[in-house]
DNA sequence: CTGTTATATACGTATCAAATCATATAGTTG
DNA sequence: CAACTATATGATTTGATACGTATATAACAG
């Protein structure tokens, strides 16, 4: 696996549009609410209007989420007449979310055993 | 591996306060600098001048993202004299750093191929 | 064309966070 | 004790962004 933030050839330190860029990632994926739209993504397209009801926001915030989303390339669009279709992009995005999932799972965790 | 976010066993959205956790560890992760003093880390310890150093940050803001990174527990602390070492506490935070270039690295890729 | 539906966006507001400066705190040295 | 060093934090400014309301745009139906 080549690894581009750390990384065992090269120690220069990455540059700042690089990291930016990484950033950038992180910080689309930091706002619950985009959580829960990629949440209910996970068993395949949505239409906006679907979005809609299964985060229970606002249609205006929710297009503006989808946006962001779509922008980074984490979703993808369908247009199909009226309606607007998206998916989840790169699967790969979910395994990053266990992956919060199952650090925090272990914090938690270990505080719960450090109050005994 | 269990999925938290992912779950293939249950269907129950997950609650607000769950997703606020998840989020806010992105969050974390989503600032350039608090990027860089990770990656100051990658190779062990250090005090914070040293950090301060490394990233060209003011010492107040190098601090201020350090207790930030350490609140999430991404960082561990320890007293030595006047001087305090930050370090990384759960190295599976840089499999998750790597996860993301790896993903930024392919949409560039295809963007590239795309202007073809 | 008119009306209707689905989605996107402009604008205002409120909130939050990053950075800086100045200062406080804690540990050390003499 | 005073002086010094390393780190943390209060106060402020500034910039970003999440959300709501209203409106614009686009596709379709009649």
């Amino acid at each position: 696996m080549s690894r581009a933030f750390v990384s065992k050839t090269q120690k220069r330190s990455p540059s700042e549009d690089f990291l930016r860029m990484v950033a950038e990632r992180f910080r689309v994926l930091g706002e619950p609410m985009r959580l829960r739209i990629l949440h209910a993504l996970i068993d395949g397209e949505k239409s906006v209007t679907e979005l809609v009801e299964a985060t229970g926001a606002t249609q205006a915030n929710v297009s503006r989420h989808l946006q962001t989303l779509a922008g980074t390339g984490i979703l993808g669009r369908r247009k199909e007449g009226l309606r607007v279709f998206y998916r989840i992009r790169d699967q790969s995005v979910l395994d990053l979310c266990d992956h919060v999932c199952g650090s925090l799972d272990r914090d938690l965790r270990e505080r719960t055993k450090a109050l005994r």
